[in-house]
RNA sequence: GGGCAGGUACCCAAGCGGUCAACGGGGGCAGACUGUAAAUCUGCUGCCAUCGGCUUCCAAGGUUCGAACCCUUGCCUGCCCA
């Protein structure tokens, strides 16, 4: 009776995981947690330097859902106090540290994003500064002293890193045992994360067990990969799809990723069966993916216009209902000139969507430009303005700009 | 504290006195192709400009007719020895 109980729970628990450690305690769990009334403490962490999430994040958030669906006790945990040193990982940059204002900036948006998906009436949100900011340096030093480089050094980017001679910092090692700390305030009973985070999981285990306390199972999740099909998605990639994404460009995005991947996010982004996405033609099911997401994070209407919008921009390469840009000019703007006419770089760049103007030049030469449906070929070229007529261009694949002029 | 190696465009990485705005790869952009794509092929990828010009190769000085390349100092990174 129990046992049923807890299979069904696990089914739903271990859909996606790339790993359970380790899976008998976590059966334990379950039961004792089904004997007593007592919901699991599960906890997540996230890095508040970045304001947005994207659908990398998701992935755990959905994992979240889970647990919360099952009735358990769902902590997302907020790293502001890392945030607020900042995160040394990525050696080539130097991160500025988050003021208390920005953190809190960022938490807020989390809340927003992370409640289209979690209850807000059954989610802890919590800030380790909360409990790390007042910490003493004694009693720093003394959780220091739980751990040992040698096993530091075990972590998978550490040894890299320190094979390939690049920079470490010693505060770097503090990041794993605050993260672990976390878990020993918390008392958690799972924790999740991506597969990258599974050092420092593993290390919330080692230091609940030094604390006395029974060791938290680690679930690990695997990274989505990015719009490009081969990286982790994230931001500093530029491959990501950001929950905040305007609705057409979110639809567009998830449009262009390969098939494969698109099962890929079928599989963790969605519940929909695998076999039946497979059935049916590659372009309709990526259409109903990115209509599903998009209706996720931004409503029925939204998935209405941003269908659209990708259907006249991009299938039929057609003029969106939206352009990117609009431009009205007036007789002024073309003060030496009486024949009203501007050279189409200038108009380029009065756009506002060309960087610089030998970008525009470019693009033109290039015959990425065009006018009312010409194309242009000459850089140097000049278009000539009528009064109370509206032009349109097209400018390279996927950009579009209403030019006006009024007298 | 001493010794050594290195810092080149968005990233990686050639170049080591003129022919360098700087090879090559990745990424990005554009064109062709297509089911929106992906893959593939082709071109472009500092800025301004009609020829042509201007500002770059960690920073600041210096040597030279001329420096990314040589010298000095500083900053940064890694390794080795203390």
């Amino acid at each position: 009776m129990i046992t049923s109980e807890i299979n069904q729970q696990l089914d739903l628990i271990l859909r996606g995981t790339v790993e359970v450690i380790q899976l008998d305690e976590l059966q334990v769990k379950l039961a004792e947690a089904l004997k007593a009334q007592r919901p699991l403490k599960i906890k997540a962490g996230f890095d508040p330097t970045a304001p947005d999430l994207h659908l990398g994040h998701t992935v755990l958030i959905q994992k979240l859902k889970h647990f919360q669906e099952l009735g358990h006790q769902v902590i997302f945990l907020i790293g502001d106090f890392t945030g607020m040193i900042g995160d040394p990982t990525g050696v080539s940059e130097t991160r500025v540290a988050l003021t208390k204002e920005q953190v809190l900036a960022n938490a807020k948006t989390y809340e927003q994003q992370i409640f289209k998906t979690l209850d807000p009436q059954k989610t802890h949100i919590e800030f380790n500064s909360h409990w790390m900011s007042g910490m003493r340096v004694d009693k720093m030093v003394e959780l220091c002293s739980h751990y040992s480089v040698a096993r530091m050094l075990e972590r998978d980017d550490f040894s890299k890193r320190y094979r390939e001679q690049k920079h470490i910092s010693v505060h770097e090692f503090l990041y794993p045992l605050v993260q672990g700390y976390d878990s020993v305030v918390l008392e958690a009973d799972v924790e999740l994360g991506g597969t990258d985070q599974k050092f420092n999981l593993l290390v919330g285990r080692d230091l609940q067990r030094d604390y006395g306390q029974k060791p938290q199972v680690v679930l690990t999740m695997p990274l989505l990969e990015g719009t490009d099909g081969v990286r982790k998605m994230s931001k500093s990639f530029g491959n990501y799809i950001a929950l905040e994404d305007r609705p057409a460009e979110m639809f567009g995005k998830l449009m262009s990723i390969s098939d494969d991947l698109m099962l890929r996010y079928y599989e963790l982004l969605t519940v929909v069966n695998l076999d039946e996405v497979k059935r049916q033609h590659p372009m309709e099911a990526k259409m109903a993916l990115a209509e599903q997401i998009v209706r996720q994070y931004h409503g029925d209407d939204a998935v209405e216009e941003a269908r659209t919008d990708f259907q006249q921009r991009f299938q039929k390469r057609d003029f969106p209902d939206e352009p990117d840009a609009h431009v009205t000019l007036t007789p002024t703007d073309f003060n030496n000139v009486p024949d009203f006419s501007m050279p189409v770089v200038e108009v380029l760049m009065r756009t506002g969507l060309m960087p610089s103007k030998s970008e525009a030049r470019r693009l033109v030469s290039q015959g990425g430009v065009q006018v009312d449906g010409k194309k242009l070929s000459d850089p140097n070229g000049i278009i000539t303005f009528e009064p109370g007529r509206i032009n349109s261009m097209k400018i390279g694949k996927r950009k579009f700009a209403i030019i006006e002029f009024r007298e």
